[in-house]
RNA sequence: GGUGGAGUGGCCGAGAGGCGAGGCAACGGCCUGCAAAGCCGUGUACACGGGUUCAAAUCCCGUCUCCACCUCCA
């Protein structure tokens, strides 16, 4: 089966046919910076690089963009409550959105372009649609026409104009022909940051930024747009609306990704239950979190619990324990060795990756047999299917990112030491002393190192806590 | 009021007409000098009430509960 994607717009499971063949390209609306991220906006973050190394991959060639909205009514809100300049908490916080993805494990993306870097771009947008008969200016604002459009708007969230609700985005309400026209540039308010154009100074409305970015960096037409589940209306109904009236393809299919709730409930700061990436690293290491936050399908709402953390530590931890034993026996390979069939049918079912990780438990099950029956091929063969499925969800245990968490420097100095300990806990053994020998597995364990006899003599490794 | 989604064993979490995903925990066993790790085994799970069917967690009707969106949102 080839990837079938779960298509918002027609609200089905699709075949995934890259407009070009090979080439895909896939937008993503990341960070309004306006606070530090929250573990909702990093489990979308990995959802997406989950979806970017499948994609790559199974050979194609991706272009991945994703956004910075670097301006909007918080951002400036905030700016002034603090009295320091916009860009320098738009700034401040995409460095923490950075480095949480980064410290998770995510892949940069092609560009991550701004939208206080893309006004040229929206104005070119704004006028062809007012050309086009779907925009209008009014009292410092342009507004797009949703009743010019109104046989379309509504599509992606199923949804018909008459059953909206006729709130409004602006404080110029007066101004809009209709209540449900959405602001495709804002009026400039005194002290608030603006550009010029030619319907006064301003700047960019929210779904604006998008629309022109994403069609700058992929094109008219595209393949995959993707968000959370709570960007379905306004935000990407908007940005199609402002697209495709304009004369643009726009995306193709369209995907979204399940919020992350804390005691059941979506995440706010007025609830005061955000739960910060620094607030899983004092309980799990980066990679532990990944494994957790790509544990669920990546459609399915997930609830966090201090326990379901602690559940997905101990099931990475056995997968990782497989790993350490296997590549202290057996040669451990390149890490990119072939797929078993199973986990590429269950990634290629919209990106099943819960099944994909049961895939990865059963080998690693198959995995310890061997190691405990000494069929070393066996080994080899389960070790390089175990590391190029984790290695494909950017979980393999013995890459790049994840080594510098194993103390890799000590390691050598702290092996001659304990292998000293160790030959005489041996010597103890087999004069069948066992008093000694547990004193000095004893004196290990308080040290931290823990100890375990295998079929290849004894081995250590570091304890966690 | 409108539009989606969810309710699965002690817990997390897949699946979507027939063969019990997987993990965590628990219990029993094997291995071990003892342990650790691992392996094997153990569960009458699908919110509730009806219905369709040879067969329903899965389809239909009804009910209850919860969540999200309906112009701040990932």
């Amino acid at each position: 089966m080839s990837l079938h994607l779960y298509d918002t717009g027609t609200r089905t499971v699709r075949a995934f046919e890259p407009l070009e063949e090979g080439r895909v390209g896939m937008y993503v609306c990341g960070a309004t910076p306006q606070a530090a991220p929250h573990i909702g906006h990093l489990r979308s973050g990995v959802i997406y690089d989950l979806l970017l190394r499948w994609l790559r991959r199974t050979g194609h060639e991706v272009t991945f963009v994703r956004n910075v909205t670097d301006v909007d009514d918080k951002i400036i809100a905030v700016a002034a409550e603090r009295g320091t300049p916009w860009f320098a908490v738009a700034e401040a916080n995409q460095r923490v959105f950075d480095q949480g993805y980064d410290v998770l494990g995510c892949l940069p993306p092609t560009v991550a372009p701004r939208a206080t870097g893309h006004v040229p771009e929206m104005i070119v947008l704004i006028r062809r649609l007012i050309e086009a008969g779907h925009a209008y200016a009014a009292g410092g604002d342009v507004y797009f026409d949703v009743k010019s459009w109104a046989d379309r708007y509504g599509a992606l969230s199923n949804q018909r104009l008459d059953n909206m609700r006729p709130a409004g985005d602006t404080p110029n309400e007066d101004a809009k022909r209709d209540p449900r026209d959405f602001a495709l540039w804002k009026g400039a308010k005194p002290g608030e940051p603006s550009w010029e154009t030619p319907w006064g100074e301003g700047r960019p409305g929210w779904h604006l930024e998008c629309s022109a970015m994403a069609t700058k960096y992929l094109g008219p037409t595209f393949d995959i747009h993707g968000g959370g589940v709570d960007l379905i209306f306004p935000h990407h109904e908007n940005e199609i609306a402002q697209s495709q009236a304009a004369g643009d393809g726009f995306a193709r299919y369209w995907l979204h990704n399940g919020l992350l709730t804390v005691d059941g409930v979506k995440m706010s700061k007025s609830i005061g239950n955000v739960v910060l990436l620094t607030d899983l690293l004092d309980r799990a290491r980066p990679v532990e979190v990944r494994y957790y936050l790509a544990s669920a399908h990546y459609r399915s709402l997930m609830d966090y619990t201090d326990a379901a953390l602690a559940e997905a530590v101990a099931a990475y931890q056995r997968i990782e324990g497989f790993v350490t034993r296997a590549a202290e026996l057996v040669d451990a390979g390149s890490g990119d060795g072939d797929l078993p069939e199973a986990f590429t049918t269950a990634m290629n079912d919209d990106l099943g990756v819960p099944q994909a990780l049961a895939v990865v438990h059963e080998t690693v099950r198959d995995g310890n047999s061997a190691l405990a029956s000494g069929d070393t091929d066996a080994v080899v063969r389960h070790l390089a299917a175990v590391r190029a499925m984790t290695g494909t969800l950017g979980l393999d245990p013995l890459a790049g990112p994840w080594m510098g968490e194993r103390d890799e420097d000590l390691r050598p100095v702290v092996d001659a030491l304990v292998k000293v300990a160790l030959e005489q806990r041996q010597a103890a053994r087999s004069r069948k002393d066992y008093a000694a020998a547990d004193e000095i597995r004893d004196g290990l364990a308080a040290a931290g190192i823990l100890v375990e006899d295998t079929p290849h003599g004894p081995r250590w490794e570091l304890k966690r806590d």
